[in-house]
DNA sequence: TTTTTGACGATTC
DNA sequence: AGAATCGCCAAAA
């Protein structure tokens, strides 16, 4: 195989974005974590610029950096998207950052493992 | 092919 | 505690 390029990094952070559960939200960092490559963390939220017209849709309203905020509500359809998609799944979120993060936090590699 | 960027994260000042 | 910097890797110009 030819290593380097291959859609194959966009579609496994696609795969793990879909993986958050409803009312979840993760982190781009786990996401990296959970494909291997720890210090990835910039490349997912780049996949996830990819993942506009990925199909199925990727929920990456459900990501959200360390922190907890909305890094990337920026490039969201509207700057509201984001948040409001978040709080109709029950996910709170003031000044573009989720209340609850840490509760709500879902690590890719828990249930990758769990399986 | 080289350079710049980019929805992050951890570290250092 | 807040701000700035480095590191990491891959894609777009």
């Amino acid at each position: 195989m030819k290593p380097g390029k291959n859609p194959d990094f966009f579609a496994a952070v696609h795969d793990i974005a879909r993986l958050v559960p409803y009312g979840r939200v993760t982190s781009y960092g786990a996401i990296a974590r959970a494909l291997g490559v720890r210090s990835a963390s910039r490349m997912v939220g780049w996949a996830m610029s990819a993942s506009h017209g990925a199909m199925p849709p990727v929920p990456a309203h459900r990501v959200v950096n360390s922190a907890g905020l909305l890094t990337g509500k920026d490039h969201f359809a509207t700057p509201t998207a984001m948040r409001e998609q978040l709080e109709a799944e029950g996910t709170l979120v003031v000044d573009n950052k989720v209340v609850d993060f840490q509760a709500r936090f879902w690590e890719p590699l828990n249930e990758l493992s769990l399986d």
